[in-house]
DNA sequence: TCAAAAGTGTTGGGAGTACACCCATGA
DNA sequence: TCATGGGTGTACTCCCAACACTTTTGA
């Protein structure tokens, strides 16, 4: 192999090469309320995830991630993410964050891909338009069992699972990498791709304000501390989580009522400067 | 622009595309002792990284970090990774991890190049080749100033320096995103990479174990604690630091002595479960 | 003898944990 | 009226910052 650029443009023969081609894979997050019997009870939080059903040849009626070609005379990965964010929710300013690049090499049958993962983190309520073949999943179940993370979807009429394998990498490494333990649904790697933007999201949650591109603008303490308690997958308790996002919000004179219960307050993000 | 593979494949013609490249650069990160004249004092530690220059035009005279070209039909980027590596230090064995992948349309005015970038962590006294236009290069001083961070390196015969502008990117995001202001000695977008690993690095250092990549078998906790704080850019308070490391390391009954001053027990890493 | 680093003990403050409690609502 | 969530106060624990202090060495 050509180890400098001046070796690789001496030699530069473009048959000699297979093609490479790029994507990007956008996991788009969002929280949504489950509707709940009871009229006392507060509407359970889920999150979801965008999919795209696919109906082309190796993967046919599987699901994946929302994914576009980069164009590579034209845009860069960012750009190329924006346009499927674009194209898929039609909204141009939503929350997006580099995941990973995923290279497995044989992750595309036909052609030597690699794949740059996005996150990207949207409120629900802003989306209007349908988009064909795609469809909202929640993620209904999350169960981890000696290292395999096993995550049930639905999406209201289909139910897909996949289980995949968490390890801590060799050596005094850090974090997690993950492996494919089993998986008849998702296209690609895309059960992986989820899985460590999870993780990735879980982490942040706790240091940044990445929340609240997932707020409408206005919410309630208790709504908030449910989309936390979703994504940490565990319970908080009440007092402690206000004092810690204490700062981050902002109290506003509106309030939210007609639950069954005492009404609350409805807040708003402050951005600390 | 295609939106599906499907849609890509049925138009796939090789010459239409504009050819797409793909590198792995590798910031590979070590720490250097500085000899110090007084007999008492200990060695002071600074961060080195390890660069190479360049001849070829339009670089000539430039710095940068080792990188290669991606063979699309042999390796996955990792693979390239550890290629470049074994080329530049002889050691397969070398911790790494995926930094980020910068793409810049521009980076390189000759051809459409994507790279991935790595960072590496190694024990300098592990290394005994001598690689060709390869140097290692002591950070001797960081500044940051009103968001613009500018660094000075030494190889004992060149000084170069560099700044980039640090900004919280917009719209309650997370972390820093990084811009050139000043950088006439680095090839590429290298005054970035460098800047991310950094950053990457301080941020790891207190919640994994990765710095004892950096150690050799033996340790001081005095030289354990050096090389904390020349990547924290701060001072630690011995005791507190002590306590926070203790199950990380054990004690041996080994010393070191000779030195000036009272001799102390050499530690090892202890990896926790 | 003494400067420098090795190494340890003690105290105080701030953050998170846990629990107890009261308030307001609509069916 | 009462189940339910909204909302607040307080006590306790643990971690870490800060400081004080002793020990050991080579020139």
């Amino acid at each position: 192999m050509y180890s400098t650029e001046e070796e690789f443009l001496k030699n530069y023969n473009p048959d000699e090469f297979e093609k490479l081609s790029m994507t990007t894979d956008i996991m788009i997050l969002s929280v949504s309320d489950q509707e709940v019997s009871n009229y006392r009870k507060t509407s359970k939080k889920m999150m979801s995830i965008l999919l795209v059903k696919r109906d082309d040849f190796p993967y046919k009626n599987k699901w994946c991630l929302p994914g576009g070609f980069l164009n590579p005379s034209t845009e860069t990965l960012e750009e190329c993410a924006r346009r499927v964010l674009k194209r898929e929710t039609n909204l141009s300013d939503i929350y997006m964050e580099q995941l990973y690049t995923f290279d497995r090499i044989d992750r595309d049958p036909r052609l030597r891909v690699v794949s740059c993962s996005y996150i990207a983190l949207v409120d629900k309520k802003r989306l209007n338009q349908e988009v064909k073949n795609a469809s909202w999943f929640d993620i209904i179940d999350i169960k981890e069992d000696k290292g395999i993370v096993r995550l049930t979807l639905s999406n209201g009429k289909e139910i897909i699972d996949f289980s995949v394998k968490k390890t801590l990498r060799k050596n005094s490494s850090d974090r997690y990498s993950f492996e494919t333990d089993k998986n008849d649904s998702l296209a690609f790697d895309h059960d992986i791709v989820i899985l460590a933007g999870l993780e990735r999201i879980k982490n942040k949650i706790n240091y940044t304000d990445i929340v609240f591109n997932m707020m409408g603008k206005y919410f309630t303490l208790g709504d908030l501390q449910r989309v936390y308690e979703v994504i940490l997958n565990k319970k908080l308790l009440d007092p402690a989580f206000r004092r810690i996002i204490a700062d981050k919000v902002e109290k506003t004179d509106k309030m939210r009522g007609g639950e069954g219960h005492r009404p609350s307050y409805l807040y708003k993000y402050k951005k600390s400067e």
